[in-house]
DNA sequence: ATATTGTAAATTGGATCCAATATACGATAG
DNA sequence: CTATCGTATATTGGATCCAATTTACAATAT
């Protein structure tokens, strides 16, 4: 049989179609934060019926994306400084164990993809692409760990600030800075240097924490 | 106006009851692994319909608890050792930070109340409440960090392995040892001294993964 | 006997309908 | 004019119904 074998049971059902898209809409920031999520009117958007979405909905709330109350429906989470605050505190513990874990396994083949993201994040003038390739580049490093666990809370750590993230990359020197920081700890890893692959990674999630408090102060103080 | 107030806006859900029942069933390995979850089963049992049985099963699915495919159903998650062992490292790395962090914050009262619990531990004789027991212990300790985030992180976590944490108190000398590391790490709290608890709270864990991972691998050998 | 096809039962995903609750807003009393 | 109360509307939570898919199994052909 030479077929192009496609995995029917994996196609995707309406509720997550619905759940994908509201998830995408949130973390970049599409959807206003306090705006409220309402089922008729999502079922309309989505050709669907109101079942679905109330699924979505509660996957979502399980995330912590939205916030719902009983009989008076969902709204887009927001996240207080000290919150943000907190998960970049979360982010960097982790992913710096993380990325002293995967530097011993990491291929010749990776550590070029890894460049290419890094590479392509530098040369990219599109503020809206950073975001995504910001992600890759990080990811693809993470996943030599092999640690799928670590990086699914990572994951949804960076979901819930990834909005947050954006901001920061457009600030004044947030891509110049983030740039040079990618480019150090790239070299870390092809060096096979575990130790200070960590350390950057740290202090370049705490770095971005940084600055964004200080650019979320600057606005609050107005 | 004297009436002891309750709000009702946060009274449970269908959905939410079955959630909580069947995640409680589900980490106390009531339910055994590949265990099936039928709706209509469930929905009878709970005396109502499907719909808040659906909703409760995706919402499970999203923590990992339950794996299912379309038009199949749902079974309860299993996990494999490698996994568990995954998740132990997860919870030495971030409990050990959470109490670092901790330590200064806990007032006496605090100190108090986890000693409590610690000597109801070390004094139940009741396999089945040792596993609530230690987890009242660590997150009375823990919530002096005032790290929602990290707290939750490690409460998903801990529902993965609740079930391999109860069968590894149960082994030959696990709650001895379980009790005499308890006792320790308090004691470094009320001296308040951060790295020690978090270097106890991580050989804590860590001891805990390897005396479960030499089980595991006893029984297979079989 | 084994493999394949067809069919009925079981099960899930989704649509529609109804009940419970919240919200908006006008009427009324003070 | 303001505060309170009712009522109409909007919205959510849950029940019931239908369609899509899987599973079990009998019938058939090789």
């Amino acid at each position: 049989m030479k077929l192009k074998s496609v995995d029917i049971s994996k196609t995707a059902s309406a509720s997550s179609i619905v759940f994908d898209a509201l998830r995408k809409a949130i973390i970049e920031g599409d959807l206003a934060v306090g705006e409220p999520l309402r089922q008729d009117e999502i079922a309309r958007l989505f050709n669907t019926s109101r079942i679905p979405v109330r699924e979505a909905i509660s996957r979502l709330e399980e995330q912590g994306l939205v916030k719902a109350q009983r009989y008076k429906g969902a709204v887009v989470a927001g996240l207080e400084p000290e919150e943000a605050a907190e998960i970049f505190d979360f982010r960097a513990l982790l992913e710096a164990e993380i990325i002293r874990r995967a530097v011993p396994k990491m291929s010749e083949e990776l550590l070029r993809r890894a460049r290419g993201y890094c590479e392509a994040f530098s040369a990219s003038s599109d503020p809206m692409t950073w975001g995504d390739l910001n992600r890759e580049f990080h990811s693809a490093l993470y996943n030599a760990s092999d640690l799928p666990y670590h990086l699914e809370a990572v994951d949804n750590a960076m979901d819930r600030v990834d909005r947050y993230l954006r901001a920061q990359l457009v600030l004044s020197d947030g891509m110049e800075r983030a740039n040079r920081e990618h480019m150090a700890i790239l070299e870390a890893c092809e060096k096979g240097n575990a130790e200070e692959a960590s350390a950057l990674t740290r202090m370049h999630i705490l770095g971005a924490k940084k600055s964004l408090l200080e650019h979320l102060n600057g606005l609050s103080r107005r």
